[in-house]
DNA sequence: TAATCTGTTGCAAACGTTTGCCGAATGGAG
DNA sequence: CTCCATTCGGCAAACGTTTGCAACAGATTA
């Protein structure tokens, strides 16, 4: 059916392994040689099969790709950087979708081990064990967690964290909530960590409410313990959550920045387009799905398991004001202008 | 390196051929040595290669999935139900981007060919005979573009868009702009048909400006080309472009929908989220992935090439209302009841 | 008892490539 | 004219599977 090699190597009167070197290794074969066998080659339609080639050569020329969930905004600006980055260096990109579950994560990896040169595991959920243990199957690169001799990409959330806490701070609330993300995810033990840090160190109240999962439903459901814990401004895993609770604070006819401030991470697409515009942390998603592929194909050459970090940084909307600490005259953006480091 | 089939035969004294039947043809490998077969390779860790596999069968167990935007938020609902639902059935899927572009959209179809079993093209923007031409190469299955012959899953847009604009002149709205799509697109058309032929028999006026990129500056930069019209109504190709625009009026203090109605097509997730709560029609993405994953693996079988029509719904919200011919005291709900069929 | 059938297994070819090895042809140096 | 180096292309094995065919045993039938 298909065309092969032994087809061009027959209508170009050469041997199947000169058609071979023609593709995979042109400086070995003569120049008159080679440009009749890619004319015939191309008058007949050929195009290498690369499981065949694959088999042989060990490489598969795909990477994996694994995300909690396709559909949550932060992850198609990833997905496509990382799909066009891979593209260009000639690699085809599997993308799998775990529904933020452990345990389909840990089966994806081992169903896409054999079929790739390596897999991109986006914030996983799984254990730090699970996560070394399949390294060993196959080469992995990790975005958004740290694990120590991994190669890794991540986001310093830690740093916007402490800037959105310290945002807060400055503009008069002391007693703050953090809405957590889910179980398992390092990110959130970061930004809980540096959040909960920065507060204390200024004599502020942090209170904890989660685990949640990183959706809308989350952070609307949420407002009612936000409430009951009398904070006047919320730090969310992520702006999906803020919005959520932004949502609910509307419903309740509760004033935003007015009698509560809200914070988001991610700063998807459309934080900025809500009403009002959401204070949130930029996260560099494209650029990490660029640099994580880039670690994955060097990966082979050398064992070296750097680890990048990239900078997030706050971005000040309209979601946060004045707290309950601040002289009535202060305005927002006077507050904000003090927070730039 | 990695443990073959070989290795598990060696370690359960069995033939290589015996190991292979006990997963592709396990009725034909006695019980007993089956899972003894069995327990060696679990012992092993043993793994199919899929790769050689394909080689001898011809079959890869992987789709392709070519979608023309992976950040625009129309299309990743519909990929995110087309992997899981491809994984239930174990097949793996390749996703790619081809940035609106028609070139780098029929190339990715050939370098996916060989590597898939069948493709899934999304709003595919080449001409009718180059998918037809590379329909030869490998399986198709159009999303969101009928073409006579060919197996497709479109959404019906023209009966979204007639709702759409019958809801709009029953606002008494009869000058109404259509915010036209990109160049290519099947969907544009439809849209643009249905909708000139309602207006036009109600006896109304449309004008249509495009085509755009399907994006929010696309919507935003048209605003002022909306406003030369002296349209009171605008139907815009998706709701990016809705949204982008309903960012500009705001902009330019003029009141949505006091002033200008606008209704966008998709219903992707913020639509509801922003302010005014964007009226829009429902597309069913995730159902038409699901769809063209069944289509595509049926496909092989017999040369049935159905097209699927999944309906689609105008929902109404709060960025359209009473249009210059209607009296003062109808509201927007009173209106909208009278549109439901 | 012989013939036939059924169930289980081994054998070997095949899938489309890549690649180490070897021989042939060419050309320049001595 | 001989020798050596270099360039080029063919040969065949290998990658990890699947699968048609044949062999064999035991059970069933005539």
């Amino acid at each position: 059916m298909a065309v092969t090699i032994r087809d061009v190597a027959r209508a170009s009167g050469v041997h199947i392994s000169t058609v071979s070197r023609t593709f995979s290794a042109p400086h070995l074969v003569n120049p008159e040689t080679r440009s009749r066998v890619l004319a015939t080659a191309e008058q007949l339609g050929y195009r290498p099969n690369r499981a065949a080639r694959a088999l042989i050569t060990g490489r598969t020329h795909n990477i994996g790709l694994i995300v909690a969930d396709i559909a949550n905004p932060f992850f198609p600006p990833l997905i496509k950087a990382a799909e066009t980055h891979a593209r260009r260096r000639d690699y085809h990109v599997f993308v799998a979708d775990t529904d933020e579950d452990p345990i389909v994560e840990a089966e994806l990896v081992q169903a896409l081990a054999k079929q790739v040169d390596g897999i991109l595991l986006c914030s996983p959920r799984m254990s730090d064990d699970q996560i070394e243990q399949l390294r060993r199957e196959v080469p992995l690169v990790v975005i958004n967690r740290m694990i120590t001799g991994l190669p890794a990409v991540v986001m310093d959330v830690g740093h916007g964290a402490r800037q959105a806490v310290r945002h807060l701070l400055d503009l008069g609330h002391d007693n703050l909530v953090y809405l957590a993300g889910p179980r398992g995810s390092w990110t959130n033990r970061e930004i809980r960590r540096a959040a909960g840090a920065t507060a204390r160190a200024a004599g502020a109240e942090l209170t904890v409410l989660g685990p949640h999962q990183p959706v809308e439903e989350a952070g609307a459901a949420a407002a009612e313990a936000v409430l009951a814990t009398g904070a006047t401004a919320v730090l969310a895993y992520n702006d999906l959550m803020a919005i959520g609770l932004l949502q609910a604070l509307q419903d309740r006819d509760i004033a935003v920045p007015g009698q509560i401030s809200v914070v988001g991470i991610d700063d998807i697409a459309y934080s900025g387009l809500i009403r009002p515009k959401l204070t949130t942390v930029a996260n560099p998603t494209a650029a990490a799905g660029r640099a994580a592929v880039d670690m994955l194909l060097q990966q082979g050459d050398d064992g070296a398991t750097g680890q990048v970090t990239l900078r997030t940084d706050l971005i000040i909307r309209n979601s946060t004001g004045p707290g309950p600490l601040t002289p009535a005259a202060a305005t927002t953006a006077e507050v904000a202008a003090t927070v730039k480091e």
